[in-house]
DNA sequence: CATAAATTCCCCATATATGGGGAGGGGCTA
DNA sequence: TAGCCCCTCCCCATATATGGGGAATTTATG
């Protein structure tokens, strides 16, 4: 079976899947198809909620949970800030945090190598593919040569899917803001005060005050601050 | 020529680019190899500075800018709330500015189809990745279908050289915040007052004001709104 | 053309945030 | 073990934001 097969043969079955339990079905056999130790699917942030369709044992997912490990896994936090997938060698492990998490994933049966690629996504959406494996470096990196295109592409496929099946509501009319009022968000965002952006936009700081007013009311947003990360999670306002 | 030797091609020559100029003979050279009638990388936001490699007219980019149509502009609207590449045709056209932005665009040579990339990075990067060209919606239905993928790993690659390129001290140390520094913030995010923060967690709310001052502080914020939108595009929070 | 939305201006009173201090206990790391 | 950071608590005074009203002109939209 050579590489396009399995990717062809993984975006037709996405194709056919409309459930959670499908997408499950669908992580496991990318395990079994690619041949390696797991595959992991996780959305950290899908509005709000967590989603994961993964192959590791539900123990290690209950501990993870309990131990609320999202906040220290080094996975997670490096990320964060990445764009490029991140093999986990390069991760910094020398936190105690880090170093107990570490052990107790190994003892968990999770490869030694791996990469995981950051997917973000609008309204905030964040998720992460991750594919790991017990190798040598070696092994590894021919792996990773070999099959990285795949899984960049696996992993934007699943995740649109994911959010489709998730939140099919998802694709609603947004609340549109008066150009006014971004401006006014944005400014707000770069930690201007009212009077500077009131100077700034060349209006008194009470026509300012009724921006900020109608757009914490168009977006629902309890507070000024709520309106500002609301509107640019939504990708309503540019910074 | 078949597929995988274009991207093949790409992808050799986007490894030896190190210069905005590389990447500008890049994208053009990708528009030939691809036979369409434009291929254009647009980041919006990298850092706060935009950035762009294309192969429109001058006069047209020109004008762009000083129309400052990066504002009204449906793809750039468009692709901000979206997660799959965007066909153009599926875009709202219908307000004035719109039609107006369309019109001059036709103008300006740029082909009836198109589709958008959109591309999220960590801090805040947004960027886009476009095709166009002229031809019936039937033409240009078999060329999406060929070659979608190969967009979506070239979008991914080339964002990730020009964040190399652009932004060489972009993978400098992010300045950590404390587990409780995070859970302010993104409390604040959520819109919740002080008072009920301090109640969620179950401290005095002068505690939570030196959590919410040293962030401040750490984040080199001006305020909270700024220290909260900061943490979050950098990745420090999760909402 | 009629209606809606955007933009601009203003007042008053209260709630909330900010800036400047200070202080003690506990945990991790070099 | 010394130093640094984290977590927790407190005071005072001032600056800034919010909530409740009302109203005019211009610009879009159907």
């Amino acid at each position: 079976m050579d590489t396009v097969t399995k990717l062809e043969q993984f975006l037709s079955n996405l194709e056919s899947s409309n459930t959670p339990n499908d997408i499950q079905t669908l992580v496991t056999s990318l395990r079994d198809s690619y041949g390696v130790t797991n595959a992991v699917y996780h959305a950290v942030n899908l509005d709000g909620a967590p989603y994961a369709a993964l192959t590791y044992t539900p123990e290690w997912m209950d501990h993870y949970q309990e131990q609320k490990y999202v906040q220290v896994d080094p996975v997670v936090r490096g990320a964060l800030q990445q764009f490029h997938p991140m093999d986990w060698k390069r991760l910094d492990w020398s936190n105690r945090g880090s170093r107990n998490f570490l052990g107790e994933a190994n003892d968990a049966g999770i490869g030694n190598q791996g990469f995981s690629i950051p997917i973000r996504g609008p309204n905030g959406q964040f998720a992460l593919f991750t594919i790991n494996d017990n190798c040598t470096d070696q092994q590894w990196e021919v792996f990773r040569k070999e099959f990285l295109r795949d899984m960049l592409l696996i992993s934007h496929f699943i995740h649109n899917k994911v959010v489709k099946i998730m939140l099919p509501d998802g694709n609603r009319a947004q609340t549109p803001l008066s150009p006014r009022e971004a401006d006014t968000l944005k400014y707000l965002a770069h930690g201007m005060s009212r009077t500077n952006i009131a100077g700034k936009l060349e209006i008194s700081e009470h026509t300012l005050r009724v921006y900020i007013d109608s757009a914490r009311h168009k977006l629902g947003a309890l507070n000024t601050v709520h309106a500002v990360s609301l509107a640019y999670t939504k990708g309503l306002i540019l910074l």
